[in-house]
DNA sequence: TCGAACACACC
DNA sequence: AATCTTGCGC
DNA sequence: GGTGTGTGCAAGCGCAAGATT
């Protein structure tokens, strides 16, 4: 979201309070709780889970429920990228759900080869509990696209990172362990992005990314009754994207 | 990150 | 306490 | 002179922290 105060500012509880998800999950909060008013942290019925970056102003990621989870693990449990506040993990009635803000990895090649050890890294611990029969959703800003039709300049960014073929390969490797891209399943047209940069008005001419997924294991997509792009929603570089589930209970 | 503005090929 | 400047990270 | 590739450089936002008032 680029600052959850700033879209507080930009009326993002007018806009939680009109969609009302069973579940939110944020990206780029980029504050500590102890920065954040009950307005945002509670007073509009969700319970809230918070897991900040040490460095103040960067990265950090929310969940925000309507039902209380069964469980909330804070981090990966891998020191070098828990200090940076990627995820949370919450396990609800039907599956376990990762909100991840994976790293970027445009600023050095240190930074690439961290991001490439995340996808690394985060894979054989999800793969792990799929096979201990659960189901699990991972979702926020994977930070890659993952084809050509994913983003509206392909050939012009295949050395820029969020487009490098290692970085594709990352995504590959997840697709062959069985890990889907819900989106596709319902949209296989062209032109859908989710993230445009604010310079140059890239997105007035929708000249934008699509780094945002919900990836599920593969036996759980046939759960998912819809995914979509919200790209008319406005307040961040990002827009929200939505997956539906089949409702076992009642 | 995008695309205007250049340089420099190469016929 | 409010505003400005610089710097960082997207 | 036209077309095609390749490279440096400007480009919005949100936030922190220090300086100035």
């Amino acid at each position: 979201v680029n600052g959850v105060r700033a879209v507080v500012k930009k009326g993002l509880l007018d806009w939680l309070d009109h969609e009302r998800p069973d579940i939110l999950c944020i990206q780029e909060t980029k504050a500590h709780t102890d920065q954040l008013s009950s307005e945002i942290l509670q007073d509009h019925g969700y319970k809230t889970y918070w897991h900040s970056g040490e460095r103040r102003g960067y990265s950090g990621v929310a969940t925000f429920c309507k039902e209380e989870p069964l469980y909330v693990q804070e981090g990966l449990g891998i020191e070098k990228y828990d200090r940076e506040g990627r995820v949370l993990l919450t396990e609800h009635e039907d599956f376990l759900l990762y909100n991840i803000y994976f790293p970027n990895g445009q600023k050095d090649d240190v930074r690439l080869q961290y991001k490439l050890d995340f996808y690394d890294d985060l894979l054989p611990i999800i793969n792990e509990q799929v096979e201990s029969d659960n189901n699990v959703i991972v979702t926020g800003d994977w930070n890659t696209a993952h084809f050509p039709i994913d983003l509206a300049r392909p050939k012009e960014n295949i050395r820029t990172s969020g487009f490098m073929p290692v970085e594709r390969e990352r995504l590959d490797t997840y697709v062959d362990n069985g890990w889907v891209d819900t989106f596709r399943l319902f949209h296989p047209e062209p032109h859908r992005y989710s993230w445009w940069s604010y310079r140059m008005g890239a997105r007035d001419r929708n000249i934008g990314w699509r780094i945002d997924y919900f990836f599920v294991n593969g036996s759980f997509a046939e759960s998912c009754i819809d995914a979509d792009i919200h790209d008319d929603v406005m307040g961040s570089d990002h827009c929200p994207i939505s997956l539906s589930i089949e409702n076992n209970s009642s």
